[in-house]
RNA sequence: GCCGAUGUAGCUCAGUUGGCCAGAGCUACUGAUUUGUAAUCAGUGGGUCGGGGGUUCGAAUCCCUCCAUCGGCUCCA
């Protein structure tokens, strides 16, 4: 049989052969190596035999369905040591994820804590010396429930329940076995280190209304270094954390008092939020749209001609009554804004009509959701909801994403993935509002854009919201978790609810589309990012203090302030350390401080009217005087806001 | 909301077989020092040990309960 490596070679095998020997054909490191094998695009156990022609990709450790292959082998390995301990517990699924594996268990009543990992892990590296092979074994499905059913396993005869007729597959280790679709790496000897990260709590099949099961979540490894730079990395990580540097930076704090989730912004936050504001706002002068502002509450009335009230009242803040009213919190700025937009009488010749706000909302997310500033119940957005006509909605849509483009930019966002939420036919009238035609017109628009545009996305059907197609910026926080950032969703459900109308050329009255959008998202949830993002070092344009004036002694306070006086003349945010301190402990608080800058000014300074620049995480740059430096720093800030480009 | 863990001074953290007035470093304040590229020295403040209840002669330590935070699950218009 012929078989075609990746780069297109191809060699000829008796049929029969394994990819293990096909691996020991090309060289002995890589047969040590791989751990799987991609048979056709298929993820096969190395011990499988190939039979006919095919394409061949051996799987290290290198490539991702290696690793995922090694944690799913693992998960096997950690039931079995789980099994030594706790008898009797069953087993729900043990899939790999982006970092690791996990299993979920029933424990039958046993109780299990972080104290056992250690010799969990113990076990796991026992039975892993073994190096017990993965056994495959098919067997008729007919069999399989037989199996079940008389081992009293209800939670593996129901996944059989979901399998096609047929053979199904087993898989053995040790002591070991599940029903199991595989692949997995030849046996355990190719674990070599292993450690066993969190337990946790998780719905049987994801349903909150089942019973909940132990998920306990590890990581394993091939060797016992890579795990080491594994936990050493996530230590960095934890340094990024935004909860922790907010708090080391004074930009955000909670406090009881006023409530979870309930973020208050310190002086240095609020310097950032007005960096964002003025940045939004010139951004969106710029492109057309005009600010409105709006009032926090509204009736309830409102929020039943959305249609959002009686599927987000659990949602909402409860309502407050007055006047025999009752008034809710907004949890979003679009019925305000439609009403404005209601207001305007618009004709064709208006249109579009772009309305942005710096809106404030309030949400009553569930009490575990909550986390640090990325999730919160107070929430001020980057909104603007731009209505038009339906010919002109590709171009807007555009507008809106080359929008997102040049903030990426700006920020130097590169890890981003667009999400594009599609609806499912067959929800039309339930989840999704009954208009086919419009689902497929604008689904095909948004599409065309991205493509056009060639940003990388991936399109999730039956994920919209009701009344559109939108898209998600997904980006991941320091600690991997992903995050939606910005939103831009398409409406065209809404604006007829509210009886929103154009008069058209033809003298007839039109419903317009409505683009919703937030490139910046929320306050909380932008700038909790880019706390992560920059690990606390702000670009200079957006560091809450730009410039830390040290002079060497007392005798040279009032040069410093000279100094700080010019440049806060020119908008540049200055401070001077005027702390009886020698200056190595100035510039170390400086430097802790994160501000780009530090100016030492001493005798020879002060002699010749110069400064000595410093900039964070650098070092000394020289001496210039404090109007160059000035100039300087302008320039920088310009270039950073792509102003002048 | 659910499962599990955690909660000691402004910050980071010691302190549990229950037992002298609960400790350290940093911060803050006071004083001395007048300093040249990542921590000058000394002194002084500062804590309802998350809140409430209980067990006990005695609770930061044991039990109950509530709150908050953290790791997940579920949710996210």
């Amino acid at each position: 049989m012929k078989i075609t490596f990746p780069d297109k070679t191809v060699r000829e095998y008796p049929s029969g052969t394994t990819a293990m020997d096909i691996a020991k054909s090309i060289s002995e490191g890589l047969a040590r190596n791989v751990l799987a094998a991609k048979v056709n695009g298929e993820v096969r156990d190395l011990m499988r035999p190939i039979t006919e022609d095919a394409t061949l990709e051996l799987l290290t450790w290198d490539s991702k369905d290696g690793k995922n292959t090694m944690w799913h082998s693992s998960a096997h390995l950690m039931a079995e040591a789980l099994e030594f301990y706790f008898p009797g517990i069953k087993f729900w699924v043990g899939p790999p994820v982006e970092n690791g594996f996990y299993y979920d268990v029933d424990l039958q009543g046993q109780q299990i804590s972080s104290d056992d990992f250690k010799k969990i892990e113990d076990k796991m590296i026992e039975l892993a010396r073994q190096s017990n092979p993965y056994i495959r074994k098919e067997m008729a499905k007919s069999d399989a429930v037989k199996y079940f059913t008389e081992k009293g396993d209800e939670y593996k005869l129901d996944l059989l329940q979901n399998l096609e007729d047929g053979t199904i597959t087993f898989y053995t280790q040790g002591n070991f076995t599940d029903l199991c679709r595989g692949p997995h790496i030849p046996n355990t000897g190719y674990i070599k280190a292993v450690k066993l990260m969190n337990l946790a709590g998780a719905y049987w099949k994801g349903d909150e209304n089942n019973k909940q099961l132990t998920r306990i979540y590890g990581i394993s490894f091939p060797k016992q270094k890579e795990l080491d730079e594994y936990l050493a990395m996530l230590e960095e990580a934890k340094k990024r954390d935004h909860r922790k540097l907010g708090k080391e930076l004074e930009i955000f704090m909670f406090d009881d008092e006023v409530g979870p989730g309930l973020p208050l912004w310190m002086p240095n936050g609020g310097i950032i939020i007005e960096q964002l504001e003025s940045l939004a706002k010139r951004t969106e002068n710029e492109a057309g749209y005009k600010r409105v502002r709006t009032p926090h509450i509204a009736k309830e009335s409102m929020y039943l001609t959305t249609g959002h009230l009686p599927y987000y009242a659990d949602s909402m803040f409860p309502p407050m009554e007055m006047d025999g009213e009752k008034y809710y919190l907004k949890p979003m700025n679009c019925p305000h804004h439609h009403k404005i937009f209601g207001n305007m009488n618009a004709s064709y010749r208006d249109l579009p009509i772009r309305l942005a706000e710096y809106g404030t909302c309030y949400r009553y997310e569930q009490s575990g959701e909550l986390f640090g500033l990325m999730r919160v119940r107070c929430l001020q957005m980057n909104d603007a909801h731009i209505y038009c006509t339906e010919e002109q909605f590709a171009a807007e849509f555009k507008a809106v994403n080359d929008m997102y483009l040049k903030y990426f930019k700006i920020f130097g966002i590169e890890k981003y993935v667009m999400r594009f939420s599609t609806h499912s036919p067959e929800k039309l009238g339930k989840k999704y509002v009954n208009e086919p035609e419009l689902w497929k017109k604008t689904e095909d628009m948004v599409r065309k854009v991205l493509i056009e545009t060639k940003i990388p996305y991936v399109e999730v059907p039956d994920e919209s919201a009701f009344y559109g197609p939108k898209i998600d910026v997904q980006v991941w926080s320091a600690i991997g978790r992903e995050f939606t950032l910005a939103t831009n969703q398409v409406d065209f459900a809404v604006p007829a609810r509210f009886g929103l109308t154009y008069r058209d050329a033809d003298n007839t009255l039109k419903t317009p589309l409505c683009i919703h959008r937030a490139p910046l998202g929320t306050h909380e949830r932008f700038i909790g990012f880019l706390i992560e993002h920059y690990a606390g070092n702000f670009p200079l344009w957006l560091s809450p203090k730009q410039v830390a004036i040290l002079p060497i002694s007392e005798k040279f306070n009032e040069f410093a302030n000279s100094v700080s006086q010019l440049l806060n003349n020119s908008d540049i945010r200055a401070l001077v350390d005027e702390r009886a301190e020698k200056i190595g402990r100035k510039i170390r608080d400086a430097e802790i401080k994160k501000i780009p800058f530090m100016l030492i000014v001493g005798e020879k300074e002060m002699a010749e009217n110069k400064v000595s620049v410093r900039q964070h995480g650098k070092g000394d740059l020289g001496a210039m005087s404090p109007k160059e430096f000035c100039d300087l720093v302008r320039k920088e800030i310009d270039k950073q806001l792509l102003i002048n480009e």
